[in-house]
DNA sequence: TGCGTTCATGCGCCTATGCGCATTTAGAAA
DNA sequence: TTTCTAAATGCGCATAGGCGCATGAACGCA
């Protein structure tokens, strides 16, 4: 269902994580925090969500956790995916 | 931004409306109200949401105010709905 | 003008959800 | 074991949002 993926994606914090991941890179959440002058808490309940929608993987290494895009994402989602991400880039293009 | 038209198609009512008003035809508040098994507040306030997320337009026809897809729709966010509309569908023949 | 139909909206209620604060857990290094 | 950093989570709070109920507004028709 679509749903869980868009209610995880319909979050301004949310959106602005998949967008770092975004790069293809693993991402900590200290990294994530920082970039989006986010608390500690809320960033690491953020991304339990996007894990639970499925959309983010997460990888223990040492004291941290690398989050990334879910390689394994279904094509009917990931082509959801694509098109928010297109969309807010070009968004972005338009409001500079 | 993206945001508004996720927040807009995360919801299930209004995600089961966009794709009835995605059979191309006009639609009127009784009609989609009927297809959904939703009171007329209910479905009437659902579609002032996707009408002010710039989804869909609507037009008062006599007693009746027809609701389409809003063919205007910016190509990028037109992409996202695509996306939403071919998964919604995907999933629902894996249910099947 | 009066009545029926369709739709919008003010109001209050209730739940969902995002947040900060503090604590706990996990792991590394001393 | 102690101590540090990183991350998850229990708790309570405040707001957002979905809902029903009732009312009002728009329109056609008699």
């Amino acid at each position: 269902m679509p749903l869980q993926i868009l209610t995880a994606l319909a979050e301004p914090t949310r959106l602005a994580a998949i967008r770092i991941l975004a790069d293809g890179q693993e991402h900590c959440v200290c990294d994530l925090m920082k970039q989006l002058d986010a608390t500690q808490s809320r960033m690491s309940r953020h991304m339990q969500t996007l894990k639970q929608a499925g959309l983010v993987v997460d990888r223990r290494d040492a004291q941290w956790v690398r989050y990334r895009l879910n390689p394994d994402l279904p094509e009917r989602y990931r082509a959801i995916l694509d098109a928010v991400l297109q969309a807010a880039q070009a968004d972005e293009r338009i409001a500079a």
